[in-house]
DNA sequence: CCAACTTCCGGCAACGTTCCCGGTAACGAT
DNA sequence: ATCGTTACCGGGAACGTTGCCGGAAGTTGG
């Protein structure tokens, strides 16, 4: 309502708003003295230039648009907190969405998000993605996408994600080297593109070892409250000796769910996690993981989008990255203890 | 680029843009047989109105505007949550930002969110905001704004928190019930309006049951890494028989200092913390803490500052809300255990 | 048959900003 | 005295949309 603009620079000072804006970007077409004049007094009133203006005049906003299926998560944050400190320095404000693992949600978050002029999208995708149409013909629109973390084979952009594939097969390749052979594995939703990366890694370990793959010990969990509580049921019926999950959060379900039937960890069944959560070292026993480096998937996915935004033409191809996971040793997958 | 726009429609059909807009908004008076043409049209051609332009020319968004100091903490995340599920069917988008602990980023972002026309803001302060002059100049504007958690008495603007004091008053009471005398407190920075809360629950459950208030037994602590440990060695001089933490981070902080110094918890101390994380139960020992109903806040919040934005005079005086806490016993302050 | 009214649509301005195209002085050079 | 330069500034359009005003037909009532 009552911000001041360009023009009441301008009437108050019996300039023009050409000048006026001229002499805000410091133009060598206006005189010093005019100049001194507008800058202080645009300076005590506090003037701001108008972004929207920018934006619908310019057809960008400096913005660049985030989608993660749920913030409240720390894998997400903290990719999130990458993400902000290179776009930060690099002149960038970041706009933060969740699309709730839901596409619908996605969908119109990321409509909105191109409305409003974001002059790019950094998207992890929902869990009920399935179609990436849409994002495809963004991509067609010339705007620049960057997925990272849950991908999508379908889209030829650049994507960044943890080594999965390498994660996965430490994670297994550790549980067998500890001695254990029937090693169930709970996975993410199929939909989501890491969880086969992951279910690879798995499978590549057990075939490196001459151990049969069994479909039976591998079952899928949704997001659902209290899906993992059955699964780890049924899994049990297999008799594992090592329970392998491919996500923090599947980790601590997998964990409550094991004491609660009193089953000791890892004399009984060894458990090992692949997550983000600090706190992995003071569970009850400290949880083996495969950390991702959450952190440096935002920056390197933020510095790619911005690349692409400023058309730098380094990297030509739809490039895909992965980043090295790390496999922390703890006492849920301790030998014999 | 290539987004299309009401002119190309009237253009296509040989109408001009005011009739468009019409048709599109279902103006009486529009044919409903032009009506039918454009909307045919416009949905073929998947037109969607420019927001951009709709802010400029109506200086509103429907954007809401949140702003916390950090994303990747659960407590934050959460309210968030509960802030999306009222803006999102009460018709508001939401842009969420991270003031990361610092004032001027907080302001920065605060004149951002402003800029661009946010219909409202809600915010929890940074813990090195001590000056919110600039938020009662906005208020001054007529900006709606709502402070949630970490709010300011400088300011009259709803506040919606937990009952900080009721909550650490149950803490500090439950810790005197199961026999513990001298308890230590690890507090938040003084300068963060809920650490005084917190603090002052402590000191009248101690006052309540006689215990004289000891200074040396109070220490607040930053967010750096490190800052924990030399404080609870610190306070552990003092020869307290509990700890009560003032924030899951500082709770966390105090369990991996204390089991490195290999003190027995419950035996030896107690431990208490304030927080949201949900693997509290899964901790070793499980850790009693007072939770904070952070989805609620975010609701409440968000409704109040809808209210205000649509001129609701429901709430007319700068009301403050305390939302009940919950306290949680678990096995770390079992008694004689 | 004319006035009054209804129905339907186009033109124009405005939101805040920049940029292109002008234009007017003053001044030195021819 | 005239021309070309330089230094400085204003006018207007444009970005996409809506709302006000105005106006041309067609319709109704007397």
């Amino acid at each position: 309502m009552d911000t001041i603009t360009i023009k009441d620079i301008a009437r108050a000072l019996n300039l023009s708003t050409s000048t006026v804006s001229r002499a805000l970007r410091d133009s060598y077409e206006i005189n010093a003295e005019t100049k001194r004049l507008v800058v202080e007094y645009a300076e005590r009133l506090q003037y701001r230039p108008n972004p929207i203006a920018l934006s619908l005049k310019e057809n960008r906003s400096r913005v660049i648009g985030v989608v993660v299926p749920q913030i409240a998560n720390l894998f997400f944050s903290q990719v999130i907190n990458g993400i902000e400190a290179i776009a930060y320095n690099r002149g960038y404000h970041v706009s933060i969405f969740q699309s709730h693992e839901s596409y619908e949600r996605e969908l119109a978050t990321v409509q909105q998000v191109v409305a409003r002029k974001a002059d790019g999208l950094l998207i992890s995708l929902s869990s009920n993605t399935c179609n990436v149409a849409y994002l495809r013909q963004l991509q067609e629109k010339k705007l620049p996408i960057v997925l990272f973390d849950r991908v999508s084979k379908d889209l030829e952009v650049p994507s960044i994600t943890a080594d999965n594939f390498a994660g996965a097969y430490a994670a297994t390749e550790h549980l067998i080297q500890s001695g254990r052979r029937r090693i169930a594995h709970v996975a993410i939703p199929a939909t989501i593109s890491i969880a086969q990366e992951r279910l690879a890694g798995y499978r590549a370990a057990l075939e490196h070892y001459g151990i049969p793959y069994e479909e039976k010990l591998v079952r899928h969990a949704g997001f659902g409250p209290n899906e993992v509580d059955p699964i780890v049921d049924d899994l049990l019926r297999q008799k594992p000796d090592a329970f392998f999950a491919a996500s923090d959060r599947l980790a601590i379900g997998c964990l409550t769910a094991l004491k609660k039937r009193s089953i000791l960890i890892p004399k009984e069944i060894a458990l090992i996690g692949f997550t983000n959560i600090t706190v992995a070292d003071l569970l009850d026993p400290p949880m083996t993981t495969v950390e991702q480096p959450a952190l440096e998937i935002g920056q390197v996915a933020a510095g790619r989008l911005i690349d692409l935004i400023e058309g730098k033409p380094r990297h030509l191809t739809a490039d895909s990255v992965k980043i090295p996971t790390r496999l922390v040793i703890r006492a849920s997958t301790k030998t014999g203890a």
